[in-house]
DNA sequence: ATAACAGTACTGGTATACAAGCATCAGTCG
DNA sequence: CGACTGATGCTTGTATACCAGTACTGTTAT
């Protein structure tokens, strides 16, 4: 065997966050979505075989999204019985909610002494587009996950920000249980407005002190929702994917 | 369809670590040890036809794991052309740096009260193991690994590990390029040491302080690293896995 | 009625076959 | 000698076939 290779350069494969349009990214992608969106509801049977004909595809992109999937926890696969959403466990919402903290918190402390101007006029729109009156739930969340992100970003860590995004997709998810009918998304887009504000002062210890406030506000929003509605939440995390009689007409 | 279901308790299977002895998880660990190090250099060529012939399966376990391992950032797929051991790449070691720090520091101040004391009795057990003269350089490593996760584990937030270890990954990796002819483990121990002594003391700021220039250190030392071999680096994230004539004999 | 047993339809794990595309090689033409 | 071009062998992506194992069904024996 003898293979002759020669210098290449791929960086436009790499370049932007689309990388190459292959069907396993798509079905990552819409899985992802809806999972996190609870278009998919936590506890979910995910056969491979009937996403694969849903999707129109074959059972191999989806069931190495289902693998990616997996491992950052939204899903379970149990071989041999089935793949179930996961559903939302207390602990590893605590656990994102921690991890979250404090890579946002390390992040304020990182801020250059000058701002990306480009990017702080981002944040601007972004922040006046979530006082919108009357914004809907998931325009809201659209625009909260930019902001979280731009914030990161203006510290040179946004390469950090798919970990944070992980952490923040199993929080959100858990969020999204209760806030269609109850949080208001005001609080918590003024809450944003101070943390900007914060940072455009310089003023780190304030701007950390309010992303504190901020991220523990919604915690507690969490908190709120399963001691409202616990049967949404995993009572022990080794917990079964209890399975219900289903019967559907052909 | 109809599809009755009952209730099932699947607790076992996710008890301990192992869950379940599938090939794919036993590709998936083989592998990433073996990149991790350095077995697997960086930027060599992963062929999935290679690696199932010489594991002695299929291609199915092989591609997943490779899957799974471009997530993580340790090996870049590029379509129709090849699957490559990532180059270590500078901002990605920086990134990892920063979000280790962030998490590891976190942690120091969220201790309880009274610390769990098999974990402290392991982790003195450890560090005793670290001090031995002449100890091996991967050995070092797996003490070093298993002490980082333990100082979390008292923080009871030890199932944010895996975040952690995914980013100790990639600066172990980049340790490795050059502690075989420069670094000696004993200071790394001795930091160990000073830390864990603090955090005996209850002085989260002291610990804290010193776990700082701990990782600080190691970060120190991968740049010096890579000032002495910037060729080990990549030049630029982009950068293009370089194929390189090969002829062997069959 | 109830418990035990074979049957069956489904699951995900694995192996394999095929398709699309890239990089090199060999030949040819200018 | 250099540039172009089809052939060739590789790559990963996708589709499909088969396997072992699970959990339900319906029947049978008690």
């Amino acid at each position: 065997m003898h293979r002759h290779f020669r210098a290449v350069d791929y960086s436009e494969c790499m370049a932007g966050s689309g990388r190459q349009r292959t069907n396993r990214r798509v079905v990552h992608e819409t899985l992802r979505r809806q999972v996190l969106t609870l278009e998919l509801p936590p506890g979910s049977a995910l056969s491979e075989n009937e996403l694969a004909a849903a999707l129109g595809v074959s059972r191999t992109p989806v069931r190495e999204s289902l693998i990616l999937l997996a491992e950052e926890g939204l899903v379970q696969v149990f071989p041999q019985v089935g793949s179930f959403v996961s559903r939302v466990d207390p602990e590893r919402v605590a656990d994102a909610q921690f991890l979250r903290e404090a890579v946002e918190l390390a992040a304020l402390d990182d801020l250059p002494a000058d701002l990306d101007a480009d990017l702080v006029a981002e944040l601007r729109d972004n922040l006046a587009a979530q006082q919108r009156p009357g914004i809907d739930v998931e325009e809201f969340f659209t625009l909260d996950e930019e902001f979280h992100r731009g914030l990161l970003g203006l510290s040179s860590h946004g390469r950090a920000w798919s970990t944070v995004a992980s952490a923040k997709g199993h929080l959100d998810r858990a969020r999204r249980l209760g806030l269609y009918e109850a949080g208001s998304p005001a609080v918590f887009a003024d809450q944003h407005q101070e943390i900007f504000q914060a940072v455009l002062d310089n003023d780190v210890e304030r701007a950390r002190s309010r992303m504190r406030r901020h991220l523990r506000a919604v915690f507690e929003d969490i908190e709120q929702i399963r001691s409202r509605s616990p049967e949404l939440f995993a009572s022990n995390s080794g917990a079964a994917p209890v399975r219900r009689n289903v019967v559907v007409w052909e």
